[in-house]
DNA sequence: GTCTATACCCAGATAGAC
DNA sequence: GTCTATCTGGGTATAGAC
């Protein structure tokens, strides 16, 4: 099983670096330390692998955000914790920043996973901002849903300049610019 | 020259479809009504066609943001013509944003433009977010680098959501909720 | 489980006819 | 200018030895 996982980790990287059309099988596999008929014994089609890099870091990542019963202390310092570790989980941001625009094709085998993921997100995400609007810490005149929206893009835009120039972007203090934007009470 | 652009064209599509590593110089031709031959005699190299195609965008759209004696006004409107402007080109936001995320790889071709061109746009958006700060239109503690990486950051996010749920996702209203979280003067 | 060898296909690019 | 034909290299995937 040890296997599986680096072939996993050498997949994310590839995929990240190169996107997963352009990715080689021989490429992963080597990185990986076995051939590419190795690999094939383990996930049968590149498209199976594919689908097993993203479970992965969906169980990975299954329990970060549920916002339910959460003070709107909580959900700030929910939302800094994220940004906070994906400027730590460099490969994995790589990877879905490279991966999220290249499945907008319809064509994508990854389409479907990122669309309905998108969606979730930004149900998730809503549920956040609305514990906000509901104490009262936000700008009058905002709705849960476009904030939520706006913040989804921001993360991903701001990975997109900071995977060009990580020296010039510091994604907390750009998200803090913007939540001090929305958000009226003191956030500490 | 009118074959030229018929080329440029179709590859503006494709790139934007599925990339520009995964995209082939016989659809490309195809859909430009050639062989990849006949479009070989034109440009040479697949590379030289991608950088005819960035250039050719890059001509077209030099005069939009010319930061130089700009009212706050002026720089407010400029901001959402650019938005809509956005909404009516597809096919070249669709190509921005597959090869923005792709070309983070620092050996793929289109990486040093994609570099200088983010810091080329951070350089003018700062100057335009300048304005309004100067006219102290904005929200006190706010700095015109971080505000002008935001707002591109911003864009550049929702394009992506916007090209897997058109429907769901206004771009305009999007950008709207966030300059009147940042912009305290009544932008009309 | 992992390898070598190979089948088969499609890529970018070139040669040379028209 | 544009074509057909072809070269070479790399892609995914399979067969079969060890």
């Amino acid at each position: 099983m040890r296997r599986r996982d680096r072939i996993i980790e050498a997949a994310i990287e590839l995929f990240g670096e190169v996107g997963y059309r352009a990715a080689g099988l021989r490429d992963i596999a080597a990185r990986a330390g076995i051939t590419h008929p190795g690999l094939l014994y383990h996930f049968g089609s590149k498209e199976e692998l594919l689908a097993a890099v993203l479970q992965h870091r969906d169980e990975q990542q299954e329990s970060m955000i549920s916002a339910v019963h959460m003070t709107p202390e909580a959900v700030l310092a929910a939302l800094y914790a994220l940004a906070e570790q994906n400027t730590a989980e460099v490969k994995l941001v790589e990877m879905f920043a490279t991966l999220s625009a290249e499945a907008t094709d319809p064509n994508h085998p990854a389409h479907e996973y990122f669309t309905c993921r998108y969606a979730d997100v930004r149900r998730r995400f809503t549920a956040l901002a609305q514990v906000l609007v509901d104490a009262g810490w936000t700008r009058p005149g905002l709705t849960a849903e476009i904030a939520a929206t706006n913040i989804i893009a921001l993360m991903d835009g701001l990975q997109i300049q900071w995977l060009y120039d990580p020296e010039a972007i510091d994604m907390v203090a750009q998200l803090d610019c913007f939540v001090r934007s929305v958000v009226l009470v003191s956030p500490t």
